[in-house]
DNA sequence: GGGGGTAGAGTGAGCGTTAACATGTCGGGG
DNA sequence: CCCCGACATGTTAACGCTCACTCTACCCCC
């Protein structure tokens, strides 16, 4: 298939792949140094990328200089940053970050520790943080873990130590995940995000109680008498803050408080909750702990032949891109990912800067808000059941 | 805050989150050596992870005798590589990454490219890929693009080149992304997922024309006389393979084949074209390139008063967790994107292993699976409209 | 006009690892 | 008995960069 003939390069034999080999090797990143093709005989590739050396020897300073520009150190004169400024251009020369984290002991990456898995949310703020990291000009290193374990994490962070990161953002939505963060060496910056609300230092998050207390108030004010919930699991923070925010909403409207349905964040766990739900008929809003949840109480509550919002109010969280799709609309709460990933990078660039111990940096809460669509109305299980979909109605207030 | 007194280290102040300083230094993963608290006066922290030098001294050998253990190398005798491994583990030895990195020229860490989406397969598969690839010993690096054009692919594959990473992994689902391919050096190991079938080498896909077949004949064989689309972005292989997939079930089935709609993946695009649909009495099944565009679609349907599957069938593509609790539960199809990310590695490794190009690295497109839910049925306008939910049927066949 | 500060540059020594080569030590065959 | 190859180990030199110095003008000021 490699039809052309060319001057054979011995070690690099032609691939079937390639197709224009040498515009490909040309648009490689790394140029080809003193290619100077058509000396005959003589070696014709001198595969090598250009190092600092290189580019010292045309701008005609010291490679010392050449790593003054590159650092943008202040003594240097400005036509001789010019100089190795096209020098580099020139040569295409791209710092060799190895050798750099070799002698900083630092390299120019930060580490992400998330557990891998299929959630919504964390997987959000996940791709958020990468996104916020690169764009700040750092390389990204993920360490995801299959569950959020202490040994689990703690090997996830021993990981990324050895690839010199300069510092780490660990998603640690649950306890056990959190207790793992007490192993990290102090001196490491570090940016949690999703943790224990208890302890703020160095934390972002979303205002979960807000959320919650949003949602909840969005029901009672729809005119239902108090609200039910069906929460995460017990162990994740997020979990336990939106069960507090919406009993406060409840206690401070004066309502009374109903049992909690404790269940997962699946689907599943929620049409579960849901058959609970369907079969007690005082039970007419219901805040989800996530849109999943909501979902799978909507399919049990509509197997029921109960239907939404007509005999059940239901508000969700997390607003995942179906949810203004599916029937009816649901009304959720709506956390902002890309602020918490900006905020945490915000929060360890501010470490790596200032590497001072002093004040644990802190950030407020970023504040979630409510998106309101057709899954909640007030109560009036008198009314007969309504046909699906077509009639439109804004949401109760 | 921190109110133990202990010796002060001066290079490193207490911090106030640390709770136990001592430890969490323990903990860190690199261990502290010749500690050898007591020695009153002299530095108490020698703080500097240990080399294969120091390691070499314990186990009295050289340091490259170290270097032979830790690579697996023949020619050391067993009792030998007995004592440095002692050696190790009695240090808490870790290898630095960056020094072999520099004197190798390719570092143990693979990087993924892929584009910054909250699309559900692009995102599933690069979750999954991470899971493989770290589990296979490797070290990740991401690099997120904004946009998959050429100019940014070639600017993630320099930045991952950058880091010295040992192959690469491109999730290159456009035509766009495809291209910017023809750029990466020939000589770095790589395995694209999702691109162009035209170009099979190093290429893993789901096979897209299966699963449109799959889908097609599914509503075909449920007696609707024939098929109608909405697509994907036409410049998605994914897209213009399902098409192509859809299209020859139905010539193979003699079926008259309706024009496309196309859209792009979203739910809202979804929308439109199912009010389009909506118009068209012929139009009684539909296969939606995702789950995304099915849904939208069953919303448009449902707001025309058109209840699905009675009135119109739909089939989607993709099994996102939410199918089978949306109302009513969607037929879709079910790419194993661990499969893929597997298969992806695999062929990565495979290359790393054996740098001969000799001979494209192959493999076949994985197979997705038909997930039959419940919202084809035969066709049937005749039937009144039914209620909503509560009845249970099986999907036709 | 000479001392000293300073901007701008250069020199040399590592950082921790691998690769290439050198050395030493056996055992066996000529 | 000696030489040679195999095995086991040590020695030395990079790899590309930054850091801590040194060096040279040059200018300011007393």
């Amino acid at each position: 298939m490699s039809g052309q003939s060319q001057p054979s390069r011995p070690e690099e034999p032609a691939r079937e792949l390639a197709r224009e080999p040498d515009r490909a090797a040309q648009h490689a990143g790394r140029a080809l140094p003193a290619v100077t093709e058509g000396e005959a005989g003589a070696r014709v590739l001198t595969r090598r990328a250009p190092g600092m050396a290189d580019v010292a020897q045309l701008a005609g300073v010291s490679h010392q200089t050449v790593s003054r520009v590159l650092n943008d150190h202040p003594n240097v004169r400005e036509q001789t940053r010019l100089r190795v400024r096209a020098a580099m251009e020139q040569l295409g020369y791209r710092p060799n970050r190895a050798a750099r984290a070799l002698v900083t002991g630092r390299s120019q990456t930060v580490g992400i520790v998330a557990q891998n898995t299929a959630l919504y949310g964390p997987t959000s703020v996940l791709t958020a943080v990468e996104r916020v990291v690169s764009r700040a000009g750092f390389a990204v290193g993920v360490a995801s873990v299959p569950v959020l374990d202490r040994i689990s994490i703690a090997d996830a962070v021993a990981r990324l130590l050895d690839q010199h990161v300069a510092g780490i953002v660990v998603i640690a939505p649950v306890v056990s995940a959190n207790e793992a963060l007490d192993d990290v060496p102090d001196d490491l910056p570090m940016a949690v995000i999703d943790g224990d609300p208890g302890r703020p230092a160095r934390l972002v998050t979303v205002d979960q109680q807000l959320g919650a207390r949003l949602a909840t108030r969005c029901l009672l004010a729809a005119g239902h008498e108090t609200v039910w919930h069906v929460s995460g699991p017990p162990d994740w923070f997020d979990s336990a803050e939106r069960v507090l925010g919406w009993r406060q909403a409840l206690v401070d409207a004066g309502a009374e408080v109903p049992p909690v349905l404790a269940a997962d964040w699946s689907l599943g766990a929620g049409f579960e909750a849901g058959q609970l739900l369907a079969r007690m008929p005082e039970a007419r809003a219901v805040f989800a702990a996530n849109d999943h949840l909501a979902l799978g109480i909507m399919k049990a509550l509509r197997q029921a032949g109960l239907s939404v919002p007509e005999d059940v109010s239901v508000v969700g969280f997390d607003d995942i891109p179906e949810a203004g799709y599916v029937s009816p609309p649901l009304t959720t709460v709506r956390p902002d990912f890309e602020a918490v990933a900006e905020q945490a990078v915000r929060l360890l660039l501010a470490q790596l800067d200032d590497p001072s111990p002093g004040g644990l940096p802190r950030v407020a809460p970023i504040p979630p808000r409510l998106v309101e669509r057709e899954s909640v109305a007030p109560p009036g299980r008198a009314a007969p059941r309504r046909r699906t979909g077509v009639a439109r109605r804004s949401a109760g207030r």
